[in-house]
RNA sequence: GCGGGUAUGGCGUAAAGGUAGCGCGCGUCCUUCCCAAGGAUGAAGUUGGAGUUCGAUUCUCCAUACCCGCACCA
């Protein structure tokens, strides 16, 4: 249970990295000057580099570092049939039904049929002249059970109108219509009798035209999700990887769905993007597969900097799971507004593959060489949403903390993203002690031309030293390279390397790195600083 | 989709039916030998639309976006 206290505590944190993303440039709100678009969000200078960090870690660990994976890039507008027969057209849309008296909304498909009596009312009328309308038609009805006094319905009634909002009770008379027996009808609220909306369906995807016509024929989907590709394709992957069983086919790539209520800053938009496996394996090994990857994925995203324990792996009940699922964990993450979903990773069994061979008439099988038979693979996906995982790896990142000058003993407050540096937007910056003095200048400018071709670095002289140190703080930068006079003139005595070692006294071209997460500084040769950085960053 | 709230430079805020101010940040210049130092100077704002009014950023209505709760999330 979340105290109202904590909440706020979260709520506030969650408004200060939102501010802090636009103020630094991470996220921006999509097509701001025209007002914005519901569930929809642009990555700013940093928030692309951190964006790109993530994906290519993941797409290097899953394509480079092992050998049973290759890539595919499949494209966002497929052929309609496809999103027919994966079951999105169909299932993807659910007919939603309101109770009018309640508002409560319920999947049409989803309401137990009741029997009983069905009292129909026309409107009201009102009496008294001196409100506005004398008279509202507005049907209703309600259904009680059998043998239950038309009194109970005409409460319902009552209420109902009474919602609408424009009458006192005591002058309200009902307009009673007719009663007639009804048997298995879907048409009432279980709970309380009232009147269900006509259904209204809600599609989750996107539709759109293929071509310059706008008739049914031409009409298909923004994908809701790349792993369709991937199954449509297994054909061809399997004809050019040359692999066997297990192997998988990896994708990133953007999804779309028409999310009734986005929320969250960009952890439920409309646009999104998703880094999907689809792991094919031997019919019969699914579950052991699902708790490989389970395992696989929870080190991986202790690797990018989201610890163990802030990590939730929720079991999804049967009853929850789609159709096809034989089996899904729920990786969660402790967001300020709640625990929710990072990536799901789904045992689908070989529902896509079927389902696509049925619907093409192309067989979609796998040839095992050592059992000398066909079959369809069964297929272990872990989904992972990059925008979710860049705004854990953000809110994760995100601290504020009281710092003590040590000569003056004013406290202030420091605001600093503890990026894992493999993550960080940006590994080094680089500064001249002080702008006025040329030989500073041309030496860091050297500095940034040794590493730029490695890494991403930024250069700044603006300001003083310690205000470009809280500026790499904002910005999530690891390490900061400052070259002062000991670089031009040699080292002094006693100074420590980053290497761990000493720097001789009167050594020239060593400069301070300062760490971003200690404020701690030493001294390092401008030679080994690309061995150093490269192997903090990687 | 329902209910509630909010909307003032990049960020955080103040004020008022009649000239919109402050702090931080940003740009330029000066100064500065290691944790948001100092000085000079500059750019930048009332979410959009309609109405009331001599005059609206302020009041009213509509729209949009964001936040909170409910519902939803194959």
């Amino acid at each position: 249970m979340i105290s109202p206290l904590m909440a706020d505590v979260s709520a506030a944190k969650m408004e200060k990295i939102v501010a802090l993303c636009k103020r630094r440039g991470f996220i921006f709100q999509s097509s701001e000057i025209y007002g914005g678009l519901n569930g929809a969000w642009d990555y700013g200078p940093l928030g692309t580099e951190l964006k790109r960090n993530l994906k290519d870690y993941w797409w290097k660990c899953m394509t480079q570092l092992r050998d049973d994976v290759v890539g595919y890039d499949g494209s966002i507008l497929m052929n309609a049939a496809v999103w027919k027969a994966s079951g999105h057209v169909d299932t993807f849309s659910d007919p939603m039904v309101e109770c009018l008296l309640t508002k409560k909304r319920f999947r049409a498909d989803q309401i137990e049929p009741q029997s009983g009596t069905a009292y129909y009312y026309k409107g009201i009328k009102v009496p008294t002249e001196r409100l506005p309308l004398g008279r509202a038609e507005k049907p209703f009805a309600v259904l009680v059970p059998k043998g239950k006094p038309q009194a109970s319905a005409d409460k319902t009634a009552r209420q109902y109108y009474l919602g609408l909002g424009f009458l006192e009770s005591e002058i309200i008379e009902l307009e009673f219509d007719r009663q007639e027996a009804v048997e298995n009808s879907t048409a009432f609220n279980p709970e309380n009798g009232a009147q269900l909306s006509e259904p209204k369906v809600f599609n989750l995807m996107f539709k759109t035209y293929v071509g310059a016509t706008e008739d049914d024929s031409s009409i298909t989907y923004l994908r809701p999700e790349t792993a369709q590709a991937m199954f449509v394709a297994f054909k061809n992957v399997l004809e050019v990887a040359r692999k066997k069983l297990p192997f998988g086919i990896a994708q990133i790539g953007k999804a779309f769905r028409n999310e009734i209520n986005p929320r969250n800053f960009t952890f439920r938009s409309r646009e999104f993007e998703q880094m999907e496996l689809e792991f094919f394996v031997k019919p019969g090994t699914g579950p052991e597969w699902l708790e490989k990857w389970k395992e696989e994925r929870l080190a991986w995203y202790e690797a990018i900097g989201i610890p163990r324990s802030k990590i939730h792996v929720l079991t999804v009940p049967d009853a929850d799971r789609a159709f096809y699922s034989q089996g899904t964990y729920d990786l969660e993450y402790e967001f300020p507004f709640g625990i929710q979903e990072l990536e799901g990773i789904a045992h689908r069994g070989n529902y896509d593959l079927s389902q696509h061979a049925k619907a093409s008439g192309k067989p979609l099988d796998y040839f095992d060489e050592e059992a000398k038979q066909k079959y369809l693979p069964e297929v272990v996906e872990p989904s992972a949403g990059v925008d979710r995982t860049v705004l854990a790896l953000l809110c994760e990142a995100f601290a504020e903390e009281t710092v003590r000058d040590e000569e003056s003993g004013k406290e202030e407050m420091r605001t600093v993203l503890r990026f894992a540096p493999r993550m960080a937007p940006i590994k080094a910056g680089i500064f001249p002690l002080l702008k006025n003095k040329p030989e500073l200048v041309a030496k860091a400018r050297a500095v940034q031309a040794t590493l730029r071709p490695l890494m991403k670095v930024s250069y700044d002289e603006a300001g003083s030293i310690g205000k470009r140190y809280r500026r790499l703080d904002e910005e999530g930068t690891p390490f900061g390279i400052t070259i002062d006079f000991e670089t031009l003139e040699g080292a002094k005595e006693g100074s420590t390397s980053a290497q761990g070692g000493r720097i001789e006294a009167g050594q020239v071209d060593t400069v301070t790195l300062r760490h971003r997460d200690s404020m701690k500084q030493e001294r390092i040769a401008i030679a080994d600083l690309p061995g150093y950085l490269l192997a903090a960053v990687s």
